[in-house]
DNA sequence: CTACCCAAGACATCCCATGTTTGTGTTGAC
DNA sequence: GTCAACACAAACATGGGATGTCTTGGGTAG
C-alpha cells in the first residue's frame, strides 16, 4: 500500500472526476437544461468551452465520448446536433467483445441467440393476447420474395428483417425493434450468409409456419413455430459458420 | 447541390473517413492482430500514435470512442487496457434519450418493461423446459429478506436484482445477466422507488409465486406470476413515480 | 432566375508545454 | 534484514495555438 497524500485528505474515498468525464456530466446536464431535443444544433466549440469551463481538447474528447453513446450527432463543418437513438454502440460492444472471444464464439452467439429468441417469443406472445393484427398483405409479399431467394439458394437477412419487422410493427414499441436491429447487425457481422438451397427452403417454410400460428393467434403453435426458427440459426452456428476464423 | 471536387473525384459514393474514425479502426483490428484478451495492456499512447500513424488527439479521441463502447478502459498514470463487456453505454443511451423526451417518458419505460418481461419470460421458460434447477435454498434466504424489506415499507432493487439473477444463473448465459442489469440500472435511475408497504408487500408475493412455479416445473404458472410481477412495474410507471418532471 | 464562386463559420488534426497520477526502485533508519 | 519514506520515471490529462478541411449560404455574373 501506498500512503496517504500531502493534504492529508479530508476527502476519505469521493475520487476527483477528470476534467473530461466532468464535461461528460456537465454537457447532458445542459442538454437537459435547455430542453434541447434529438436533432437540435448545439454551440460551437469555442461557446462550449467558454459555457462549460474546460479546454477545447477536453471538450472535443467528452463529444467524442457522447457521440460514441448516440448522445450526440457531429457533422464536420456544419456543427454538432443532439443524436439519435440507435443502440449501434451496444453492436459494436457485442461485436467487439464477440471476436476478442475468438475461441469462445460460438458461445457468445449461443448466449446472444437466447436472449433474442426469448425477446421475440414474449414479443409475438404479447401481439397474440393482445389481439394485434399485423398487415398480413405485406407479410406474404415479404415471404413471397423469401420463396424466390430460397429458391435461388440463400434468404437475405434483410428479407429476415422486414419480415419479423413487419411481424411486430402492430405493438408499436420501437425499443423492441432497436435490439432486434441489434442482434441483426451482429449476425450479419459474424455470421456468414452461406449458400445453402436446403437450409434456404427451410428458412423459408419456418417463416409461413409462423404466420400462420399468427393468424390463427394460436399462441402455442407460434411458440413452437418461432422455436424451430431459432434452432436454424443454431444449426448455423453449430457448424462454425464465421465469417472470421 | 453543389457540384463536385477539384480533382474531379473518381470515388463516386465512398466518404473519406476521418482520422479518428480511422484510428477506432485500425485500433480494434490492431487488437484483434495482436490477439489480445481483456485486462491486456496496450502500449502507450505515443508508440500507438506512431503505431497507427496519427497524431495524439485523434489517438486520443479514438480511444475515447473506444473507451465509451466498452472496448477500452484507462487508467491515468497507469496506462490503457483491453475493456471488459458491461453494456454501460446501452444503458446511457437509453437513460439520456428516455430523459430528453421528457413529456413522453411513461412510453419509453412502457417500451422498456415490454422488452424486459419478453426477455424474462422467455429465459424463465427455457430454464424451466431445460430442467434446469436454480438454487432454492438461497433463493428463499433471498426472499426472506424481501419480506423483512417489505415490512419495512418498500423493496430494495438490489434484493429484487439479487433474486433474479440468482434465478437465472442456472441458465449460464452472461449476456442475458448484463442485459437484465442494463435495465435495471435504468430503472433505478429513472423510477422512484418509493415507500409503499402495501405495493412492497404484493411484490414479495409476486416472488414468492413465481419461485413457486419454478419449483412445480409449471411453464404455464410462471407465466402468469411473471406477468403480474411486471403489472407491478407497470403501475408504477402508470403512477407517474418519476425521479425528474 | 440560374449557376457559380467564394468567404465565413465550424469541426479536424497536429504540435507543444505543463500538470497529475501511478508504479517502482532506492535509500536509510531501526 | 525489514520496512517506511522519498525520488524518479512512465503514462495519461489538460490547455492553447496554428493550420487544414468541410459545409453552408450569400453574392454576383450571365
Amino acid at each position: 500500500m501506498t500512503l496517504l497524500n500531502k493534504h492529508s485528505g479530508q476527502a476519505p474515498i469521493k475520487i476527483k472526476e477528470s476534467r473530461t468525464d466532468g464535461a461528460v456530466h456537465s454537457l447532458r446536464d445542459w442538454i437537459f437544461a435547455r430542453g434541447l431535443r434529438t436533432g437540435d444544433l448545439l454551440p460551437s466549440e469555442s461557446e462550449l468551452c467558454a459555457e462549460l469551463k474546460v479546454g477545447r481538447n477536453s471538450l472535443r474528447e467528452a463529444v467524442r465520448t457522447l457521440r460514441a453513446t448516440g448522445v450526440l450527432e457531429v457533422r464536420q463543418g456544419a456543427g454538432t446536433y443532439v443524436g439519435v437513438l440507435s443502440l449501434k454502440s451496444m453492436s459494436d460492444e457485442l461485436i467487439f467483445h464477440s471476436r476478442l472471444a475468438v475461441d469462445d464464439q460460438a458461445s457468445y452467439l449461443r448466449y446472444l441467440t437466447e436472449v433474442r429468441e426469448s425477446l421475440e417469443q414474449g414479443l409475438i406472445t404479447n401481439l397474440i393476447t393482445e389481439g394485434l393484427k399485423p398487415n398480413f398483405e405485406v407479410l406474404e409479399k415479404i415471404l413471397e420474395k423469401m420463396d424466390e431467394e430460397a429458391k435461388l439458394g440463400f434468404v437475405t437477412s434483410a428479407t429476415d428483417r422486414k419480415f419479423h419487422e413487419e411481424l411486430l410493427a402492430p405493438l408499436n414499441n420501437p425499443i423492441s425493434i432497436l435490439l432486434l436491429q441489434v442482434f441483426w447487425r451482429i449476425f450479419d457481422e459474424l455470421l456468414d450468409s452461406r449458400h445453402d438451397p436446403v437450409a434456404a427452403g427451410k428458412t423459408a417454410d419456418r417463416h409461413h409456419a409462423i404466420l400462420l400460428a399468427i393468424k390463427s393467434a394460436d399462441p402455442r403453435g407460434a411458440r413452437i413455430a418461432v422455436n424451430s426458427h431459432f434452432d436454424g440459426l443454431r444449426n448455423r452456428i453449430g457448424s462454425r459458420d464465421f465469417k472470421i476464423d
